[in-house]
DNA sequence: TGTACATCAGTGAACGCGCGTTCACTGATGTAC
DNA sequence: TGTACATCAGTGAACGCGCGTTCACTGATGTAC
């Protein structure tokens, strides 16, 4: 049934996957309303029936990107930590899996970071969200260590802060050069060395 | 001597120099050549004196930032591989001393990655950058770790990469939460861990 | 050295296009009787 | 069930502002004699 409530939702909808479209494109500032509502098949007035203006389009499309990834990965965790497979394999497979398009989610990511370096209210928002991400993923990896009866000498917020840095990092450089650096490569490659390192606790360093 | 060329050239520098400052605050589609003449200290007939487009500025603005870091690095390097300190001390070292503010250069040098992203042409000159810069700091990895008599178990090439991922994804982390994440802290703490995995190359990995 | 002309870097007014936003409207759906 | 009216999601024309770009100009500096 077609009722105007639903309707109307729809049209939302609409307008939201558009904008993530040609913002990912053109970015906030290259995207026009007009650009937006001619991909999702409506005219400016729809736009502005929904949204007060393109300012609040760009925060109700964070909210939503960032509810539909919270969602993604309170989904996909259950089954993470029972699963065969190491700590590694679980963390970054949520990485990898919790945004359909690689590209467009890292363009749109980042040009919302972009936005909240410039912008108080944008980086709380921001940084509230990626707080929520990080204590997710922070309790993967203590959920799977204490099964695993591994202990670590730092503690595990650490962690998964520095795989989120270089999962960024790497991924930036592998949209770039994909056949130089393909995905995940520099994550597999130097994220085991760390792990090792890291449950060793009492073993003492040698300094050369 | 105020001579003519001179006068232009030195006109042509204040209105780059506008341009970063006003792209840093506002990004490339938010900035106006008004601002940027504005900031230099111009009207806007000067600017279309010096430049065909706006378009053309970024493309040179690209040039001269990137000329200049590369010449900064030339600088710095030579005293590096001597001087006491360990090889991390110096990479980083250089990492954070080639751009003179961080909160700018990484706004600019991501606002540039993100136009390469959606521009094939920007994407080669950005990557031809990006070649220079990891060869001139895997070149330094290379000499310090054979003075130190190190070998690696990896391409150094590989090590550069990680450091450059690492570095750009935590630098993103300490701007958005300067007092959770100090600048450089996630570097100190992971990267030592790695340099010694891969500098045993002979010995066995445990498995657990 | 002084004068007359040439050059051209930078001025600032003007143009027209595209943008974000507004608003009177229409027609499909919901409600009352 | 059928009819008359109300609602309101989405239409599309209009507005005016700010943008990138152009261009006739000016006045300081360079050149020729």
């Amino acid at each position: 049934m077609e009722t105007p409530k639903r309707r109307r939702s729809a049209t939302r909808a609409r307008l939201l996957e558009g904008a993530l479209d040609v913002f990912a494109e053109r970015g906030f500032n290259g995207a026009s309303v007009e650009d937006i509502c001619e991909r999702a098949g409506f005219t400016r007035g729809a736009f502005y029936s929904n949204f007060a203006s393109k300012d609040e389009l760009v925060l109700a499309l964070f909210q939503a990107t960032t509810d539909r990834l919270l969602e993604q990965i309170a989904a996909l965790l259950p089954g993470l930590a029972d699963q065969p497979g190491t700590l590694l394999d679980a963390v970054l497979g949520l990485l990898d899996d919790a945004a359909p398009d690689r590209r467009q989610w890292h363009l749109i990511s980042t040009e919302f970071t972009l936005h909240a370096l410039r912008n108080a209210e944008a980086a709380e928002a921001l940084n509230q969200q990626r707080k929520m991400f990080r204590e997710q993923l922070t309790a993967l990896v203590e959920e799977i260590s204490t099964a695993g009866e591994l202990r670590m000498s730092v503690p595990p917020e650490q962690f998964v802060r520095l795989v989120i840095a270089l999962h960024e990092g790497a991924r930036s450089q592998s949209l770039l050069e994909p056949t130089e650096v393909p995905a995940g490569s520099l994550e597999h490659l130097f994220l085991p060395m760390v792990l090792e390192a890291i449950s060793r606790p009492t073993e003492g360093v040698s300094r050369p």
